[in-house]
DNA sequence: CATAAGTAGCTTAGCGGTAAGCTATTTATC
DNA sequence: GATAAATAGCTTACCGCTAAGCTACTTATG
């Protein structure tokens, strides 16, 4: 019944020690929050590099991809989308037009802005990529029953809206 | 009883639409998982400025204090407890030794160690920063019963277990 | 005891991000 | 239609991190 304690339980346990009147109930699920982010985020990162992309750059080509056809956004689309300053934007877009997996062209009602679209590389790669990272994601929820997941996704869903 | 409908949902949404064959049950999970841990980051950053240090410097500190008297850790201690490089972990170090909250002196029994220790300023400053942190969490946490944070906690553990 | 291997902490180069400022272009206002 | 304000994307300076390499020191091995 009862769960192994593991280093969030360490560290709460710590603070109990030192300053007994702290309620470290928080700590106990953003400690955990912020873990599971670092080591999914690494996970993930690795997954991708076999793609020869970054985790980042991912996220721009999945972005693109679940736009539906033309495959089509703006920079700026895309940073707001993605919370990115347009620097780092820029970042993004030069490596992944070099390699070949999107194309930057002028946007004919605009002549500020530009179309970012997905190549047809680009496309079958992050069609191949998202199948892979799903699959990371997936083994990393086996301990847990459909209905756990089920559970963990209301509950996620509620704490994100009160933030 | 059903919640509303957030971004995640949305990017779930625009994913069924064109690759309907896809599992998106892990990315509803880690999706929350990532924008938890980056809104609740920045506002952690937000409420340590307040006191003159950013977040990877609290979290020194907070180590160095949870760890109770004497406050003494070494610097390959911290870095480890962190998860982070000897380099990132010289140049915080050098931060809060600058700021007077921390100083760094030699190991006398490792001539190539150092033991870092809390000075009187930084336990206040970490002690009032560790309080203010934990309303910043307590605060996020509000929308949910104390039943609904035990069972997210306990959940958040079972999936870190496994990853 | 000599020496090889390991460890502690620091430095440097590089990476990916932000913030601020730039030019070109569009939109709103008179 | 002139002009002020807003917007798109890029550039630059900086920041914090990692990876790799360094020196100083300690531990293990013959």
């Amino acid at each position: 019944m009862s769960e192994e304690k593991d280093a969030v339980d360490a560290i709460t346990a710590q603070w109990f020690a030192v300053r007994p009147e702290l309620d470290t109930a928080p700590m106990a699920v953003f400690g955990r929050i912020y873990r599971i982010a670092k080591a999914m985020g690494d996970a993930m990162e690795e997954r991708y590099q076999r793609f020869g992309i970054s985790r980042g750059e991912f996220d721009v080509v999945a972005t693109l991809r679940r736009s539906g056809a033309p495959y089509t956004l703006s920079p700026r689309q895309l940073s707001a989308t993605l919370m990115l300053t347009t620097g780092g934007m820029t970042g993004r877009l030069d490596k992944l037009e070099k390699a070949g997996l999107l194309c930057r062209k002028p946007d004919p009602h605009d002549r500020r802005g530009l179309q970012v679209t997905i190549t047809d590389r680009g496309l079958e790669l992050v069609d191949e990529a998202v199948t892979a990272g799903l699959e990371v994601q997936r083994a990393a929820l086996t301990g847990l029953s459909d209905e756990e997941v089920a559970q963990l996704t209301g509950l996620l869903r509620k704490l994100l809206a009160g933030i």
